[in-house]
DNA sequence: TGCTATTTTAA
DNA sequence: TAAAATAGC
C-alpha cells in the first residue's frame, strides 16, 4: 500500500529547494501537485489584476516543469479550498496533505481552520516554513517581544544567518491522476479581458526560471555596484526579483546561498546592501505577524486622529501620472506600464501622495495593491506605513520627501523622467525636475505649454509641506 | 532609505 | 560667493 500525497502549492511555485515539495516526497508513493483558487478567502486583499496575471504565468511555467519531469499541475477552483482538498483527497485517496505556511491574517486563518477540519477528517498534515530566512516568530527582543524598529531585529538577525543547503529540483517525479476534474489555468480566467498586459509580457518572465535567470544575472552583474545604484531609478541596478519572490519562483535562502557561492560575505561588503534589503521583507513578515491589524489600520495609534483630507481628484491625478511633478508621474506610468516601480520612486509617491496631498496610506496601499506584480501584503504594509510615518520606523521626526530634490538627487540626467513622460523629454535636465521653474523660453523650445501638453503641479510642495508638518503637530504629543 | 535653515569653510 | 558641514525637526 502507497501513500498518496497532496502537495498544496500556494505562493511556493517552484520545484528547487521547496520544503513543501521534500517533505511531500519523504514517504510518498504518488504526488498530486495542486493549486486551489479561492480568491474569496483572501478577504479584502484578494489578488489585483497585475498579481493575476503574474499568477496565470507562474502557474503554467510550473505545471510546465511538472509535466517535465512526469507529473503535472492540478488545478481547483471553489469558495474554500478546504471543500476542494476534500474532494481531492477522496477521489485520489491521499492520505497526507503538505504546504508551506502562510503569513498573511486571512491566509493565516484559512491555513489554520483547514488544517483543523482536515485532521478531524483523518489527515495528516505536514506544514512547512514558508518562503523565508526566519519564521517571524524566531526572533524577539530581550523583552521577549516583537521588533518595531529594523536596524535592531536586523541586527540580531544577522547573528542568527547560516548558509543553507539548497534541495535541487528533483529531475523525475512520480506520475499524478489525471481524471480528478481539474481545470486548466486558462479556466480560472485570470488573464485579462482589455489586453493591457503588453507592456507586462515586455518586462517581465514569471516562473521558475524566469527568476533563477533573473537571480543570476544580477548576482553575477549590478550586485557588485549595488550600493551606488539601486537608488537610481533610470539604471537597472537593482534585482527585480519582487514577483518573483513574492510568488515563491525562487526563495531568499537560494539567493543567499547563491550570493556565498560567489565568494561574497553576507554581512560586509558589496553583498551586504542587497542582503539588507532582503531582511526589510523578513521584517515586514515579523510585523504583520505580530501586528495582523496593521494591514488596514495605523501600527502607530495616534494616526486614528490623523487630519488626511479624501479627495478623489487628488488620488485619480496621482494614479494617472498626472500631478505635474515629473518623478511622481514617471513613477505611476512605469507602474502602469509594467506592473513595478522602483523602489526609490515608491517612496517618494508615497510620499507625495500621503504627506503633501494628504491621502490615507491605504488608498495607495490599495492602488499598489491592484497594479504591482510584486503586490506582496507584507511588504506593501510595511512600506505605505513606513512611509505615512505611522509605521515602523525610528525617525524621530515626520519624513516628508522633496520629489524635486529626490529627483534632482537619483535621476540627475533626468532619464528616466523622460522615459516615462516623454511629453518632457525635451527639457533640459535643470528643469526636468521642475518644468513649473524653466522660464517661458525653455518650455517653448521643449515643445511644452504647461497645463495641456503636462498638468501644471497639482499641490504647492512647500505651503503642502508646512500644512503635513502642522497636521503631525495636532497628533504627536498624543499619550 | 530626509529636508531646510543656518553656520562654517574654502577659494 | 558657494560649497560643505551642522543643527534641529
Amino acid at each position: 500500500m502507497v501513500d498518496t500525497v497532496i502537495l498544496w502549492l500556494r505562493r511556493d511555485l517552484r520545484l528547487a529547494d521547496n520544503p513543501a515539495l521534500s517533505r511531500a516526497l519523504s514517504g510518498a508513493g504518488r504526488l498530486v501537485p495542486l493549486y486551489i483558487h479561492c480568491p474569496a478567502e483572501e478577504g479584502r486583499w484578494r489578488a489585483g489584476a497585475a498579481s493575476r496575471w503574474w499568477l496565470h504565468h507562474s502557474l503554467a511555467a510550473l505545471d510546465r516543469a511538472f509535466r517535465e519531469r512526469g507529473s503535472r499541475l492540478l488545478i481547483a477552483r471553489g469558495e474554500d479550498s478546504l471543500t476542494e482538498l476534500r474532494r481531492i483527497a477522496t477521489a485520489c485517496g491521499a492520505t497526507r496533505i503538505c504546504w508551506a505556511r502562510r503569513y498573511e491574517p486571512a491566509t493565516r486563518a484559512t491555513d489554520a481552520r483547514t488544517e483543523l477540519a482536515l485532521r478531524a477528517d483523518g489527515l495528516r498534515c505536514d506544514s512547512v516554513e514558508g518562503n523565508l530566512l526566519f519564521e517571524p516568530w524566531d526572533l524577539a527582543t530581550e523583552a521577549n517581544g516583537p521588533y518595531r524598529v529594523f536596524s535592531a531585529y536586523w541586527r540580531r538577525a544577522v547573528t542568527r544567518l547560516t548558509l543553507p543547503v539548497i534541495e535541487p529540483a528533483p529531475t523525475a517525479l512520480p506520475p499524478a491522476p489525471s481524471d480528478l476534474g481539474a481545470l486548466s489555468v486558462d479556466e480560472l480566467g485570470l488573464l485579462p479581458r482589455v489586453r493591457w498586459d503588453t507592456g507586462l509580457a515586455h518586462a517581465w518572465t514569471p516562473g521558475e526560471d524566469g527568476a533563477q535567470a533573473r537571480a543570476s544575472a544580477f548576482i553575477d552583474g549590478p550586485l557588485a555596484t549595488y550600493a551606488a545604484k539601486r537608488d537610481r531609478p533610470g539604471v537597472l541596478g537593482t534585482s527585480r526579483l519582487s514577483p518573483h519572490l513574492h510568488f515563491g519562483e525562487i526563495g531568499p535562502r537560494q539567493l543567499v546561498r547563491m550570493i556565498a557561492d560567489r565568494g561574497l560575505v553576507l554581512d560586509e561588503g558589496p553583498a551586504e546592501p542587497y542582503v539588507r534589503e532582503l531582511g526589510w521583507r523578513e521584517f515586514a513578515y515579523h510585523l504583520i505577524h505580530h501586528f495582523p491589524h496593521t494591514t488596514d489600520e495605523p501600527l502607530d495609534e495616534r494616526f486614528a486622529a490623523f487630519p488626511w483630507r479624501e479627495d478623489e481628484t487628488l488620488l485619480a491625478a496621482w494614479q494617472r501620472g498626472r500631478t505635474g511633478i515629473p518623478l511622481i508621474d514617471a513613477g505611476l506610468r512605469e507602474l502602469w506600464k509594467t506592473g513595478w516601480m522602483h523602489n526609490r520612486v515608491r517612496m517618494a509617491a508615497a510620499s507625495l501622495l500621503t504627506k503633501n496631498l494628504r491621502q490615507p496610506w491605504q488608498a495607495g496601499a490599495r492602488w499598489f495593491w491592484d497594479t504591482l506584480v510584486d503586490a506582496d501584503l507584507a511588504s506593501n504594509t510595511l512600506g505605505w506605513q513606513w512611509t505615512a510615518g505611522c509605521g515602523a520606523d525610528a525617525a524621530p521626526y515626520f519624513r516628508i520627501f522633496n520629489p524635486v530634490r529626490q529627483g534632482e538627487r537619483f535621476d540627475p540626467t533626468g532619464d528616466y523622467v523622460r522615459r516615462w513622460c516623454p511629453e518632457l523629454a525635451r527639457l533640459p535636465a535643470r528643469f526636468i525636475h521642475q518644468p513649473w521653474a524653466a522660464p517661458a523660453g525653455v518650455l517653448t523650445d521643449a515643445g511644452i505649454r504647461l497645463g495641456s501638453d503636462y498638468p501644471q503641479p497639482i499641490v504647492d510642495l512647500a505651503a503642502s509641506r508646512r500644512e503635513a508638518l502642522a497636521a503631525w503637530e495636532t497628533i504627536k504629543n498624543q499619550a
